[in-house]
DNA sequence: ATGTTC
């Protein structure tokens, strides 16, 4: 009635926050003062070099965020934020479902559970060396890529509702791994709470054919070295010694995650009026924790998340038939693998007080400090392995969380952070020359679509090296080892 | 990110 007389209002974004303030509050930390209509204030990690990547999108997208209902200490924005859809790449935000707080599908991302996971290969970089050629190419050709691209193990409807529920669990049980996987993986290897029920058919149907890919954009199988080890108790504890050979696989809930994304997000722009929440923009749209859109979502995100770790668990799979092929003494063991656009139920203490939250990790990674509950025993003691995956022909970094990351609901960055969008990047940058510039650097490439090469060109990205010294120097997590790419497997 | 602008 009354309601609906003012739906048009919340379809026209107002222009908010057109003066926005950075504050310092320490070398690492700045802070953007509440103003109406933030409920509270913006928390912004960054030293003065990473500050200067930081645009004004960005910074006007956390106090967005900072508007909805809900929200509790800060909205936060890791070194390697850039704008994204609504919400920042690189935005964390935590609600109270107590105090209205909201899931929001913005929050989260399309690529739902899009992620990293680390394995060591029991190589020697002669191993590697040695056979460049033919483990690029035999990588290429066994691990399917590229947009549109289905695998080798096609589902039935029946198997793809049992992996929602399940995630690498369900992949283990069917011969693709081990329970040594599902310990070095985050929730044991699946979320609990998943609801396949509410993943739309069409989600369902465009996965079908889709578990065992990478995919596209900025999703790659990294073979890397490890050149520096910075803390020698964590990286013992995570099994990581110099010039070690990592591979890295990074990627996502591919089609399925995208149209949970595609199916919630017009539904809960919709009820906004409904649920009496006035949003910043309607690409913000979320729906109370406590109410049947924001269960429904939250049960087919988790279906999403399920979705990504059997899929990165399969991938696994088939890199180790890759690695057995090419070498009779490849062993593949994990050291973590980790999801980057989530929302999480978890216990955060908030001015001394325990609360159960709702954080939202978009382009973001948990890091766990050392002693939280939560982490498996092999790491319980140092603190969780960050895995921050670089871009194409630059570093990656392995951190561990610290103590201090409580003061971003225990949160650190993702990777380096775009400073190019894709559309100038590719306006800007030859893949073909990049492709040469990275061959004389000693770096390998194998990919299914050249235009991702100039898409995820070096220059297309903030520096690695001065984000991760920002995430340290914020107290979020602390450098544990460096690895250099050898071959990569571009989606 | 994405059956690459259903």
């Amino acid at each position: 009635m009354a309601k609906k007389k003012h739906h048009a209002q919340h379809k026209t974004a107002p222009a908010l926050f057109k003066d926005i303030q950075l504050i310092r509050q320490s070398d690492a930390e700045w802070q953007i003062p509440q103003q109406s209509p933030m409920r509270v204030p913006c928390h912004v990690f960054a030293t003065d070099a990473v500050r200067a990547t930081l645009d004004s999108a960005t910074l006007r997208q956390a106090c967005n965020v900072a508007t909805l209902p809900g929200i509790v200490t800060a909205s936060m924005v890791m070194p390697d934020a850039h704008s994204g859809y609504g919400f920042p790449i690189g935005g964390v935000a935590a609600f109270d479902p107590d105090a209205g707080g909201v899931i929001c599908a913005g929050g989260v991302g399309f690529d739902i559970a899009c992620g990293v996971r680390t394995l060591v290969t029991g190589l020697t970089p002669d191993d590697v060396l040695g056979k460049r050629t033919q483990l690029a190419d035999a990588l290429f050709r066994s691990i399917p890529c590229g947009v549109g691209t289905g695998g080798a193990i096609p589902l039935t409807s029946v198997s793809l509702e049992a992996m929602l529920t399940g995630g690498a669990k369900w992949a283990v049980a069917h011969g693709y791994g081990t329970q040594a996987d599902l310990d070095h993986t985050e929730e044991g290897g699946f979320m609990r709470g998943a609801r396949p029920e509410f993943v739309s058919a069409e989600a369902k149907k465009r996965f079908m054919d889709q578990l065992g890919t990478l995919g596209s954009g900025n999703h790659y199988m990294e073979v890397q070295r490890v050149t520096d080890i910075y803390d020698a108790t964590a990286a013992q504890a995570f099994g990581i010694a110099v010039d070690d050979i990592l591979l890295s696989i990074h990627c996502g809930s591919r089609g399925l995650g995208h149209q949970i994304g595609t199916d919630f997000l017009p539904r809960m722009a919709d009820k906004a009026d409904y649920f009496g929440i006035t949003l910043p923009e309607k690409e913000l749209a979320c729906a109370p924790i406590f109410s049947d859109l924001g269960q429904e979502y939250l049960g087919a995100m988790r279906a999403g998340i399920n979705c990504a770790l059997a899929n990165r668990q399969v991938l696994t799979h088939l890199a180790r038939g890759v690695f057995a092929e090419c070498y009779s003494h490849s062993r593949l063991r994990m050291i973590y693998d980790v999801s980057h656009n989530t929302c999480k139920e978890e216990q955060h203490v908030v001015n001394g007080k325990k609360r159960l939250l709702h954080v939202h990790r978009k382009g973001a990674t948990r890091a766990f400090g050392p002693g939280h509950p939560e982490l498996p025993a092999f790491c319980r003691s140092v603190g969780q392995p960050v895995i921050v995956g670089g871009s194409m022909g630059t570093p990656s970094y392995i951190l561990a969380g610290c103590t201090d990351s409580a003061k971003s609901f225990c949160s650190a960055n993702h990777g380096a952070g775009r400073s190019m969008s894709r559309t100038t990047a590719r306006k800007t940058i030859h893949g073909k020359d990049m492709l040469a510039v990275l061959d004389r650097m000693g770096i390998t490439i194998r990919t299914s679509d050249m235009r991702s090469i100039a898409e995820e060109a070096p220059e297309a990205y903030k520096n690695i090296n001065a984000v991760v010294e920002a995430t340290e120097k914020a107290g979020l997590a602390r450098r544990v080892a460096r690895a250099v790419p050898l071959i990569c497997i571009k989606g």
